[in-house]
Formats: structure tokens, sequence, C-alpha cells
RNA sequence: GGAGAAUUGGCCGAGUGGCUUAAGGCGCACGCUUGGAAAGCGUGUAUACCUCAAAAGGGUAUCGAGGGUUCGAAUCCCUCAUUCUCCGCCA
């Protein structure tokens, strides 16, 4: 959520970067709208504020009045503010309805596209940002797609996870939950070797946490809700992590804070549909390992290269073929300032997987979060968040079986094989 | 799931309707003192918003959260959250 001292301040600026964006006339027109609408509270506030000072001061006069027996004056004083605060009540609530609608507006605001942001509308229009300069694997005339590959091998059981559940909820089975198991750890292992603290979260967070970064109200279709009790399960590990900061006040020493943490993501992709949805490319349940770090405004986009470097040196560990894109302002998301996208070559399915997300948020999550630092001077600002997936294992499973299957089964690479305990499924 | 107790500032802690503008202490900052430090003494020490060109100043709200009663609420009432104790259930 954007802050309204913001809109104020970069009005022009704002509308300029929107441009880059899908943003409609009605959002550009809600900008002007919503800094007539804090005009309004503040003169309305300015007013009630007069009136509850004079009922105060009214009050302790009553109080004086009744302890030197002027009970006439007291009731006089009475009758007076009797009538003030029925002025009051009326403009209360006309400053909640204003304040209700400036909230309202201000959630409908994307973030603010960084200058480095393309501008474009589809993902068509994404930037290729660093592309794989070695060649794609070619694999053999009869190669599998990895649903093929995960059945033959009994690594995966679709049909399993349907009789359980549902479409969309895999069952990993031997080698394959023991390929999923080492891939969580080594993924783990990795950040931890780059300095995150290691956090093992709830998987249901309840409305306010879902509300602070941003899943609500924008995606309550896209999360699975518990009605009973009001929690939602998680559609990844960045929701009870950053919440793990609503609400706080952090020294500037504190910076950087890293933290990773793996769990399974709970995704209902309500309309999605077609080959897309095939085998592990789009799951409603799936195991991710996520980095976020705290960062210094001044900091956080050395802090997203730097996380950048860190999923892609896991990808060379793992030998796959991989390109980075800078997202256009159309497929950027709601809440992002500037993300880059890693994707993954498939090779038996021909197309480049998404499997990993890394973004600067600047101040947008703080500011729901109410998540700042004190400053030398002991003044109060936002702090930025980053959030990236380091990494999704899906894809990442689904590439590995493609890429690597040859004819006597398929290889394990070689960072993996002391977490698998194998190197090779056959 | 049932019963009881609690929640006050950075921390401890007093406060059962109006001299509370939240006592007192600890901590912290600055000053005095000192060769330097400690002790001592003095001063200051929450947040958000409004007002003001700015600063100073003034105003409003906030005692776990939200409502209510009252001219007036930390204090009385209701709902909720959290913590602790006991009982029940349980990996």
């Amino acid at each position: 959520m954007l802050q309204i001292s913001r809109l104020r301040e970069q009005k022009e600026a704002i509308i300029a970067a929107y441009k880059k964006r899908n943003v409609t006339d009605v959002q550009i027109a809600e900008i002007s709208n919503l800094i007539q609408l804090d005009d309004e509270r503040k003169s309305v506030q300015t007013e009630n504020d007069a009136l509850l000072s004079q009922v105060n001061s009214l009050s302790k006069g009553i109080g004086i009045f009744f302890k030197n027996g002027e009970q006439d004056k007291a009731n006089a004083a009475k009758e007076q503010v009797a009538q003030v605060k029925e002025r009051s009540k009326l403009l209360e609530n006309k400053m909640k309805d204003i304040q209700q609608s400036i909230f309202d507006g201000l959630l409908t605001l994307p973030n603010v596209p960084h200058t480095l942001v393309p501008s474009g509308n589809t993902e068509d229009d994404n930037e290729l940002f660093k592309a794989w300069d070695k060649e794609l694997p070619e694999l053999a005339e009869n190669a599998k797609p990895h649903w093929e590959l995960a059945e033959e091998y009994t690594l995966i059981d679709f049909k399993l996870g349907v009789k359980i559940a549902g479409a969309g909820f895999p069952l990993y089975r031997g080698k394959g939950a023991r390929l999923e198991r080492a891939l969580i750890n080594f993924f783990l292992d990795e950040a931890g070797k780059a300095g995150y603290e290691e956090i093992l979260p709830p998987h249901l967070v309840n409305e306010d946490s879902a509300r602070a970064t941003g899943q609500l109200p924008d995606k309550e279709g896209q999360m699975y809700h518990a009605v009973k009790d009001n929690l939602y399960l998680i559609p990844t590990a960045e929701v009870p992590v950053t919440n793990m900061y609503r609400d706080m006040i952090l020294n500037e020493s504190d910076f950087p804070i890293k933290l990773t943490g793996y769990t399974p993501c709970f995704r209902r992709e309500a309309g999605s549909y077609g080959s897309d949805v095939k085998g592990l490319n789009r799951v409603h349940q799936f195991n991710k390992v996520e980095i976020v770090q705290l960062q210094h405004p001044d900091k956080s986009y050395d802090t997203l290269m730097e996380m950048m470097q860190h999923v892609e040196g896991i990808l060379q560990k793992l030998e796959l073929p991989y390109r980075i894109l800078r997202l256009c302002g159309g497929d950027l998301g709601f809440t992002s300032a500037l993300t880059y996208d890693f994707e993954v070559y498939s090779a038996a399915q021909k197309k480049w997987l998404e499997v990993s997300s890394v973004s600067n948020f600047e101040t947008f999550q703080s500011n729901r979060l109410k998540l700042r630092y004190k400053d030398v001077d002991g003044k109060k600002h936002l702090a930025h968040t980053l959030n990236g997936s380091a990494l999704a294992l899906a894809r990442i499973v689904a590439a590995l079986l493609e890429n690597n299957q040859t004819s006597d089964g398929i290889t394990i690479p070689e960072v993996l094989r002391k977490y698998t305990g194998f190197d090779l499924i056959d």
C-alpha cells in the first residue's frame, strides 16, 4: 500500500511511472481523488479536535462546579456539552467514512515501478536481462516429459494425489520423495551459508497477517481458507516470515535482516486450465524455500542483486540451463517495484519454466506492515522489504527429471548426491 | 473444551469515576561535579494525527484491541485477543 503523503509529494512522478504498467484511467484519477479526500479529512479533523477540546475543558469545569455546590452552573454546562458532542459525533462519523474511503482507495493502487522497469503489457514484453549463452540441451527423439518419467520410475503418483485430495496435489514416493527432501535441505543449506537465518513458520496465518503482506483483499480467491477458525493456508513462506516484523521498529544497525524458510505452499489457482497445468507445472500444493530480506532504503537495490546472485548460484550448481528476465510493467506483481524472474529450460517440454521471482517491494509492504526503523536521529522511516524464491521445487524437479534422463535412468546432479544418497534413478 | 487470575510508558510498578497533566523507581541522553570515572545533584526522556511558511507553541487520540455507560473512564459494563494456574483431551 502506498502512503497518502507520497501521493501528495510525488503525484506527477507516480503518474508517469504508472504509465509503464497496466493502470486504468480510473486508477490515475484515484490519485487526485484521494488527495482531495485527505484534504477533507484534515479539515474535518481540525474542526472536530476543536470541539473535543471544548468538551474536555467544559467537563473539567463541571467537576469544579459540583465540588463548589454550584448545581445550576453544572447543569448548564452539561447541556452545553451535550450539544457540542452531538456535532462532534457527526464529524467523527464523517471522518471515519473518509478514512475508510482513503484506505480502500489506496488498496487499489499498485506499487510504483522502478525506473529500470521496461514498459509493456504482457510477458512477451519482459526484458531478457541475462540469456543462456551456452547450447540448450537436446534430448533424444523418445525423450519424455516429467509426468511420464515420474510415473515410469514411481516418483510421483498424481492419481493417488487425486484420490486423496484432488487434482494438483501430487504424492511423492520413494526416490521422488527423497529427491524432494534433498532439494529442500540443499536449498536451506545454501541459504544458511549465505547468512540467512532459518525459519520454520506456521503454515496457517490469521487475517491480519494475510492483509499485511497484501494477499488480502486482492488475492482472496487464491488462498485456501479454513473458515471455522478464520485462518488461511499460506501461498508462500513470505507471508508468515515477513509478518514476523509486523508492527516493529528496528534500529538502523539491525539491517540487513536475512531470513529463509521452507514451507509447503498452497494455491487454489482458480481459473487456470490447459496444458500449462499438466504434471508439476502448476499445482495446488508445492514446496518452496523462500529468502526474505529487510533492508535500509539506501541499500535495497544492492541487496536485490545479491539475492539474484544467490539464486543464480544455486541454478549453476544444479547444472540447469536458466535465463533471467526483468519483468515489464504489465507483468510486474501488484506489490513489486522491480522483479527479476528466473526461468529454467525444460528440454522435453521445450519451454522455459519460472522457478524463482526476486523482487524489491521498497516500502509498499512495510507501509501496511508498519515495519519501520529508527535512524541515528531517532526519526522513524519505513524499511524496504525484498523476497525471492530460492527455490520453488516442483518445476525444478520437472526440469531435473526431463533434462537428466538417459537410457540408464535419471542422473542426479553432483551437489545433490550427498542429500539423496543415490546418484541415479532407475 | 471447562474454571480462575492477569494485561499500565523502553523496563519494573502505583493507581476502584474529577488536583492523573499516569505517582515512584530502573534504564537512557545531556549538563554540573571530577585529573578521569563512579557516586551525587539537576534537566530531559512515547507514538500518530491536526494546526503553524518553518521552528517554537497549541490541540486531539492512545493504559492489550474494539464497543458501551457518563458532563467526565486506566478505573464501571460488554465482546474479543494474549499470558499464567488448575482440570479434561492428546502427538
